[in-house]
DNA sequence: ATTGAGACCTGTCGGC
DNA sequence: TGCCGACAGGTCTCAA
């Protein structure tokens, strides 16, 4: 599930739950996910209480009292709960739900991932930028920080096809596997050309990185509008998921392609991406 | 240095 | 109905 607006929105679902809130204990129910929980993980957050609880990229960042900062990752199938207190204990409890953070309110947060591609890690608040999953990403991709000069900049020089610069978190960090397909739809690019053909030799952007940048930034504003609004529709895609039906581009003719790139799937409109 | 392929896991869905 | 392969919204590692 988890690209950038769902990480958002699985953080808006938590902070009321569990920021100002004294985590209680902590119940660790296997000692890995993609890769071992750092050591003594339940017993360092027993006792600490959640000052914040933001977002980079689709990383959910949780500050603590105790100076150390819980960093979570959702993987593929990660998702959180809030339950009554002890309705994930009993006979309540989900397959894979892996930990528990139980909290002085009287809440329950409950982490589940199916898959186990999701991670966690518990980092001295002073270092958080030095972690190895932090410290190599890209701008935010809402931020002012992210504009056309530099999505030009990180694609300049760049031989692999735009889709996959889209999706390499140094170069914009927060997209993935849909949004990128979305926003390379709205920009009218196609997922095939070369990276760097938006930007002019000496890195400056072409028009093609203004739209992309603003499609990017649309799409992504959307997603996380529809998240949040209580009037959720379900599936609302361009392209993704779209093989064989009519392009939504009014008035294109196209029919949506789907190609593998980079093990990944690829939707696109033949027509009116170029 | 880049870039693509494979690996990590489980669940679901379509076809036979 | 049951089995089997393909595929899933992410990231890391490894080899060319």
């Amino acid at each position: 599930m988890p690209e950038l607006p769902e990480v958002e929105a699985v953080r808006r679902q938590l902070e009321p739950a569990m920021v100002g809130t004294r985590i209680t204990r902590v119940e660790l129910r296997r000692p890995d996910l993609r890769a071992p929980f750092p050591r003594r993980f339940a017993q360092r957050l027993a006792g600490a209480t959640t000052t914040q609880l933001s977002r980079r990229a689709k990383y959910l960042l949780a500050t603590l009292s105790s100076g150390e900062t819980l960093l979570m990752h959702l993987g593929m199938s990660g998702s959180f709960r809030v339950a009554e207190a002890g309705d994930s204990s009993n006979d309540n409890r989900n397959p894979h739900d892996h930990v528990v953070f139980h909290l002085a309110s009287g809440w329950d947060a409950v982490f589940n991932d199916p898959r186990r591609f999701g991670f966690m890690d518990l980092v001295r608040t002073t270092r958080l930028d030095r972690h190895p999953a932090l410290e190599g990403l890209g701008p935010e991709p809402l931020s002012a920080a992210f504009d056309a000069d530099a999505l030009a900049r990180a694609c300049a020089g760049k031989r692999t096809p735009l889709k996959s610069a889209l999706l390499d978190q140094q170069v914009v960090a927060g997209l993935g596997n849909i949004y990128a397909v979305e926003a390379l739809h709205i920009a009218g690019l196609s997922p095939h050309r070369q990276a760097s053909t938006i930007a002019t030799p000496a890195g400056a952007p072409r028009d093609s990185a203004h739209r992309l940048t603003a499609a990017i930034k649309q799409v992504l504003a959307e997603a996380i509008d529809r998240q949040t609004s209580a009037s959720y529709r379900a599936e609302r895609f361009r392209v993704y998921d779209r093989e064989s039906e009519r392009c939504r581009r009014p008035r294109c003719p196209g029919v949506i392609r789907r190609r593998t790139q980079a093990g990944r799937s690829t939707f696109y409109c033949p027509v009116c991406q170029k």
